[in-house]
RNA sequence: GCAGAGGUGACGGAGCGGUCAAACGUACCAGACUGUAAAUCUGGCGGCGAGAGUCUACGGGGGUUCGAAUCCCUCCCUCUGCA
């Protein structure tokens, strides 16, 4: 059982204020990457019971253009969602395709990052500045600064420079922050003045000390939001899961004890189910991830514990590919009330998504992410309970 | 009827004397996926066997050869030209 009070949740009030309304926390936020929930209409999200999503910064500067959406009058009247956004700095996907294809254009400085578009060829720059500049443009709600991961296998140099550069690029965001909304350092300090909200995040990789050092450098330069800079990317595309969450929870923990605690905590990419309720219970408040909806499309459906195939602490998943499924007639979840389970037999939902049909990657990402806000419904719901 | 091309595993399609139970796709089966360059990636995919292995296989039949999906003969079938 989550003892709010013990993560001295009070302190943060309990919500997020926001130009496009309150937030309460903790909340789950679906990676819009592209500005799109991939097959999915905002009103098919909304009626999942999803209340923010997260954007990226460099796939929206990539594909469309911060400049045009803010000639379309920014993210919220470009899209008609007109609940909280967060825009993700694009620094954890400038890193890991710079990781995946180093060279001489592709590479990371102090300055920033710069890469060539394998797409157009065009050869992209990516600052602390200008990663704020379009996250401006967007108009988001919540930015994050522009920070550098390390690779799984880094040195103590690597991680000591990262950190480094992380806490010069934060000082360098929040310094274009500031300018980009008129605000002076007193103004951001009174929280009467109404302004988005930045995110600063810690890095260190593996390593507890430097995550401690990055996170006081970081509330040294004063930001809304702490946010936890994932773990080490591999260059495989998997994330090491190895100590069975072991780690990955320690981590979660110790920095969490850090924190301040009247500061909101943020852990970018987390994550599966059994994370999720880890990381709350120790006290983090905003999450991301692409697994439900990446998950829908590969058929690997959330539902409750024992009618699935693999069984977690309080969820199953059921792999829809299964050809067990091939003749089901029965929703996903008998006890989910969400349009799919409302609407689909499991034979037709494995057909559509096995002919790969979008209305199918639809049907099962409406699913997965009433799953996951459900989820979190619940986690808050036991906890009121206490 | 004459001339030409061809018949390979569920399908498409390589191979053209040995290293072939047969490349590569697709389909199928299973697995992975955590700030999405994931509609992706990995593994399996003739039978029996845990395995080494073994049996049956490249239209049918018969040859040549130490050895044939690969060469020869013959039959059957398909496609394309000409009648």
């Amino acid at each position: 059982m989550i003892n709010f009070e013990e993560n001295d949740r009070s302190l943060r009030e309990g919500k997020i204020e926001t130009a496009h309304g309150d937030l309460n926390f903790p909340v789950f936020m679906p990676d819009a990457t592209y500005g799109t929930i991939s097959n999915m209409s905002f009103k098919d999200l909304e009626e999942t019971g999803i209340k923010a999503i997260v954007t990226n910064t460099l796939h929206l500067e990539q594909k469309i253009g911060s400049e045009k959406i803010a000639k379309l009058g920014g993210f919220h009247k470009l899209t008609g969602w007109d609940k909280p956004v967060l825009t993700d700095s694009g620094g954890f996907q400038v890193f890991s395709l710079i990781a995946r294809r180093p060279n001489v254009k592709n590479k990371i400085t102090d300055a920033g990052c710069s890469f060539v578009d394998y797409e157009s060829g065009q050869y992209k720059f990516l600052s602390p500045e200008t990663s704020q500049q379009i996250q401006a443009k967007i108009g988001s709600d919540i930015r994050v600064v522009l920070d550098e991961p390390v690779l799984e296998n880094a040195s103590l140099t690597d991680i000591k420079r990262s950190v480094e550069r992380t806490t010069d690029w934060a000082k360098r965001s929040k310094k274009m922050f500031l300018e980009l909304n008129n605000l002076s350092e007193d103004d951001f300090n009174n929280p009467k003045v109404k302004r988005p909200l930045l995110t600063a995040v810690v890095q260190g990789g593996s390593n507890f000390e430097y995550r401690k050092i990055s996170l006081e450098a970081l509330v040294e330069v004063g930001f809304d939001i702490y946010g936890l800079g994932g773990l080490p990317l591999q260059l495989k595309r998997t994330w090491d899961y190895s100590h069975e969450g072991g780690f990955y929870k320690e981590l979660l923990q110790f920095l969490a004890e850090s924190m301040p605690k009247d500061k909101l905590r943020y852990a970018l990419g987390v994550g599966t189910p059994d994370n999720l309720k880890f990381a709350i219970s120790v006290g983090w408040d905003l999450f991301d991830t692409v697994l439900p909806t990446r998950n829908a499309r590969h058929g690997y459906i959330y539902v409750k514990k024992e009618i699935g195939d693999k069984e977690y602490d309080d969820y199953s998943v059921l792999h829809l590919s299964n050809s067990r499924y091939e003749y089901d007639e029965g929703p996903l979840d008998s006890s989910c009330d969400c349009h799919t389970c409302k609407t689909t037999s499991r034979a037709y939902l494995r057909y559509l998504l096995k002919i790969g049909e979008g209305s199918g990657f639809r049907l099962a990402s409406i699913h997965n992410l009433h799953f996951y806000s459900q989820f979190m419904e619940k986690i808050v719901r036991e906890n009121q309970n206490v």
